[in-house]
DNA sequence: GGGTAGACTTGAACCGATCCTC
DNA sequence: GAGGATCGGTTCAAGTCTACCC
């Protein structure tokens, strides 16, 4: 059987994504929305609850002692002891406060929270604790903001908007050491925000006795709604989710750029390998530094202003103090190692062994430095870009990022998949893949809280399962020697028994023992963000191997073309335990393959052999569909990344 | 070609709902 | 049914990159 490759190029004919291509950067036709959901205002403290200064209870203006809550609520989090945090808060509380206040709160030391944190704790669990029919009660009135403000109609579909409340006001949390931490985020009013719509549409109203700061009629971009934030003075905006045919296309279109960049990358490898060698330093800066985003999947690296936010750095702007240069090491030929703050301020920390050539060239862009100075002084994101652009139209640094990640998926699926593994084998092999490609792209997070304690009781049952093989092992010894005594039909079936009870015994063990690999491997990498950004779908689908789809349906709709089923879902499938042990899996035989199909490229082999397993969790509603909106027009399916990629692919091959 | 505002993607932490085990 | 673990969605910070100015 041949094996599919994601990265070949495709022989499909024009897709319905280019016909449907809009001109002049135009994002959509029609747009109408009831503009963003405004988070409450602040609600005064009880009168029993107090704020201290210097020991004795002090009231504060209502404006102040909200900043104050702000604080309070965050008693219990790391920020609170350093010092950054606290002379920003402290600075920007001061500012708010009335002249009186300020007269006397001047050390931040003899302020006391406590009770104002107690409250909130208390709060928080009286909340946990209510009786079910008040949580469903708040349940619903959730459920009609989101239904009221959750959605737009853009061009004939009602889609889910991604985040459709303005941010809270409270304190800043910066990531790392950042130099604004701790400082005021102030409340977004609707004087603040821009909304954009289309012009033919219902304008929203803004809420009752305020206005708009604009309102605005551009298709040219995707957003909804803007407003300047006070931190960094940047933008932020509400646009839609990423299930919408608008994020689903830009989606596709990221993993159709990185296909494209596998014609070209062995050419675009054998030039930087030549301007490692060229006469121009600037050239060969870019060289090296693309080789590094390359073979190691980092990051741009645009330059940023300092002292704004963390000292964290990217490929371009690595300084000197972040390599080390090693002629050998550990029985390796010169070896780098990378020690830096990456984005987030997550460590990266690599030891790599590099060709000749371009550690002779670091050592040169080492030469007469201070560890402070650019490594690559000469070199601008700006300038890289540029370049590639014109190696390949639509390329950037990033795209080798996306590509690493995804023929990385790709390689290692064939290789670590076997086809005679159980579920769980199989699911222990794609996790790996993924691991690879985690690893890979530095996708770290911190060890959650429970990890120790939840491996502990893994590992109890591993313990138990083995007494308990050990034990079936003996019975089986006992019934095989009473059927050689007596060798009637009993003791025959007694030892048919005692066998299919040890079986059952091993498999259970076995999986347990690939739960806990996969977990202790699991420890300190983030699966999450490479599934979401940077894997195209398609491998999982298109592999020679057996393999997993993931499909994300989360608890939205999907809707299938006429003739084709649902293959699986979460309440179906606990039925169906016989059939298939695990919740989530459901093995799809050939008929379903049909679905698979339509995939729009590569097609996926006919002929049988192929066990496709299809990661279906939740129960698929009915689909929604804006009323007026004209016959076959397209059906969305919500969900997260793989779902929504899905989603899009069956409205151009659907009815 | 450098600088920068604006638009958009990527990212870890957080949190509530659901699931699983006892 | 309680309680802990896990899942999956949400949040919002922090990146990348382009368009546009000079």
């Amino acid at each position: 059987m041949p094996c599919l490759e994601w990265l070949d190029p495709g022989t499909e004919e024009r897709g319905w994504w280019e016909e449907e291509k809009k001109e002049g950067g135009v994002k959509w036709m029609q747009l109408e929305h009831r503009g963003p959901y405004f988070v409450p205002l602040y609600e005064p403290l009880p009168e029993d609850v107090q704020f201290y200064y210097d020991g004795k209870p002090f009231k504060l203006s209502l404006a102040t002692e909200e900043i104050a809550t702000f604080y309070a609520k965050m008693l219990d989090h790391e920020y609170t002891t350093k010092e950054v945090f606290q002379n920003n808060f402290f600075h920007d509380w001061r500012k708010e406060m009335t002249s009186e206040e300020q007269e006397i709160i001047k050390d931040l030391d003899k302020c006391d929270f406590r009770e104002i944190h107690k409250y909130f704790v208390d709060k928080n669990e009286a909340r946990k604790a209510l009786p079910k029919e008040e949580k469903q009660k708040l349940k619903e009135e959730a459920d009609k903001i989101q239904e009221e403000y959750g959605y737009c109609i853009m061009d004939g579909h009602r889609e889910k908007i991604g985040n459709f409340k303005t941010e809270p006001p409270g304190l800043f949390r910066g990531r790392g050491e950042h130099p604004k931490m701790g400082m005021l985020k102030k409340r977004i009013m609707p004087e603040d925000v821009i909304i954009n719509c289309s012009r033919d549409s219902k304008i929203p109203e803004p809420p009752e006795g305020h206005r708009w700061k604009e309102v605005r009629f551009d298709n040219t971009v995707t957003w909804l709604a803007s407003w300047t934030e006070n931190i960094q003075n940047t933008l932020k905006y509400i646009m839609l989710n990423p299930s919408s045919k608008l994020k689903g296309e830009k989606d596709w279109q990221k993993y159709e750029v990185a296909r494209r960049l596998k014609d070209v990358v062995h050419t675009i490898r054998a030039q930087y390998r030549r301007d490692w060698k060229s006469k121009e330093i600037k050239k060969r800066q870019r060289a090296v530094a693309l080789y590094f985003i390359d073979k190691l999947a980092l990051r741009a690296g645009n330059e940023k202003e300092e002292g704004e936010t963390a000292d964290t750095v990217g490929c371009c702007s690595l300084r000197v103090e972040h390599i080390q240069l090693h002629p050998q090491l550990d029985g390796q030929e010169h070896v780098v190692e990378f020690d830096f703050l990456g984005k987030d301020s997550i460590r990266y920390y690599n030891k790599v062994s590099v060709e000749k050539q371009v550690f002779k060239n670091l050592q040169l862009f080492m030469k007469n430095k201070d560890p402070t100075e650019d490594l690559f002084d000469q070199l601008s994101t700006n300038f890289l870009n540029r370049h590639l652009q014109h190696l390949m139209d639509g390329l950037t640094a990033k795209v080798f990022r996306t590509y690493n990640a995804s023929i990385t998926l790709q390689e290692q699926l064939k290789a670590l998949t076997n086809p005679e593994d159980n579920v769980a084998g199989k699911l222990l092999s794609y996790n790996r893949a993924n691991r690879a490609v985690a690893i890979l792209c530095n996708h770290q997070r911190s060890i959650p809280k429970t990890f120790a304690r939840s491996m502990q009781v893994l590992q109890e049952k591993i313990d138990a399962k083995k007494k308990q093989v050990e034990e079936a092992q003996e019975e089986l010894k006992k019934a095989e020697e009473e059927f050689k005594d007596k060798s009637d039909a009993k003791a025959e079936d007694n030892v048919e028994k005692k066998k299919k009870l040890l079986k059952r015994l091993e498999e259970q063990l076995a999986k347990l023992n690939i739960q806990a690999t996969d977990k202790e491997e699991n420890k300190q990498i983030a699966l999450g963000t490479s599934k979401l950004n940077y894997l195209d779908p398609r491998i999982s689908v298109a592999c020679k191997c057996p393999v997993l789809l993931h499909l994300q349906l989360g608890t939205k709709q999907l809707e299938l073309p006429e003739g084709r089923e649902v293959l699986g879902q979460g309440r179906v499938l606990r039925h169906q335990r016989g059939l298939c042990r695990n919740r989530r899996f459901v093995p799809v035989e050939e008929d379903h393959q049909e679905v698979l199909q339509h995939l729009p490229t590569p097609q996926l082999p006919p002929g049988p052999g192929h066990l496709h397993l299809l990661l279906l969790p939740k129960l698929p509603v009915q689909p929604e569909r804006v009323p007026g909106a004209p016959a076959g027009s397209p059906v969305r399916c919500w969900g997260s990344h793989s779902m929504r990629f899905f989603s899009f692919l069956m409205e151009g091959n659907g009815p």
